[in-house]
DNA sequence: TGATTAAAAGATATTAATGTCTTTTATTGT
DNA sequence: ACAATAAAAGACATTAATATCTTTTAATCA
């Protein structure tokens, strides 16, 4: 496993308000967490998250709930990883070992770090609205509920 | 985050084995736990299912202690991930998006699919035995305590 | 046989991630 | 002002990974 779940609630959640969001000003918590099948008060703390970061806005009340802004198709996958928290990812050496790095790397170092640097490079290069363009209409499927 | 900690101190633990090993016919977990600075009893379980899968020796007793054997140095590291229990590792899209494959793909799939095999790849193909050869001098230092 | 040693096994504790439930706050319309 | 709505916030529960402690089992030696 390489994200956790968290992050796929937020990915999730923030393109299907880009979806939703097509057809109606808000999209709201209830019709999120249903349609996506996320347990509803968490996936609202994730949301609370990205809110708070100014990827999407929110409005409390009648007729309120999430929205897309200017931010949210610029956003990065490598932002939205660390918005939902994770703690180090690929910070020290995968494989466990103390004391690797460039000057002292282990065996495999250069190997892995190679990939990391390809997977860092993707997951920066990589934006929401990125998904969004690019096969819309099966990607639709990939976000909804199995 | 990319492995668990319980594959770290195998790996470790194992690599221990081996260096130690050298020298005198068993090496205690007392000694791996302390020269490793890893939690003695975790290590033990650990060890354990190693020792289950034949990967290492282990005799109780006087003298006893654990040591490698025929297995040792061909046990890959995608054997050790396994050993070690890492769930579903990268089985299903690592977005975490639905009814993602290759017949109906995220919109990364295919990129990350060609770093999953890369990474699987590596980890196939490199040996314990293989780390252990590459770098001695240099390495013993990496997977010894901070 | 008995004492000692060390891994194996079992029971329990801690921590972080995830999940659920309740209360509070902000917004809208009457 | 009041009722209704929906996000925000807080309290608590569950689960899996990690960590600790105790008991059991196997091996050695005197």
């Amino acid at each position: 496993m390489i994200f956790s779940k968290s992050f796929g609630y937020a990915l999730r959640g923030v393109l299907y308000i880009e979806m939703a969001g097509e057809s109606k000003s808000m999209v709201q918590l209830d019709e999120i967490a249903r349609e996506l099948a996320i347990p509803r008060h968490f996936l609202g703390k994730v949301m609370k998250k990205l809110v708070k970061e100014g990827v999407v806005n929110s409005l409390k009340g009648p007729f309120g709930g999430f929205s897309i802004n200017e931010k949210t198709k610029e956003t990065s996958l490598l932002q939205l990883v660390d918005m939902t928290g994770e703690p180090e990812e690929f910070s020290s050496c995968v494989l466990r070992l103390r004391k690797c790095n460039a000057k002292n790397p282990c065996p495999m170092h250069h190997q892995i770090e190679s990939l990391r640097q390809q997977w860092q490079t993707l997951l920066t290069s990589t934006t929401i609205g990125d998904l969004i363009r690019k096969d819309m209409p099966d990607f639709i499927k990939s976000i909804a509920v199995i």
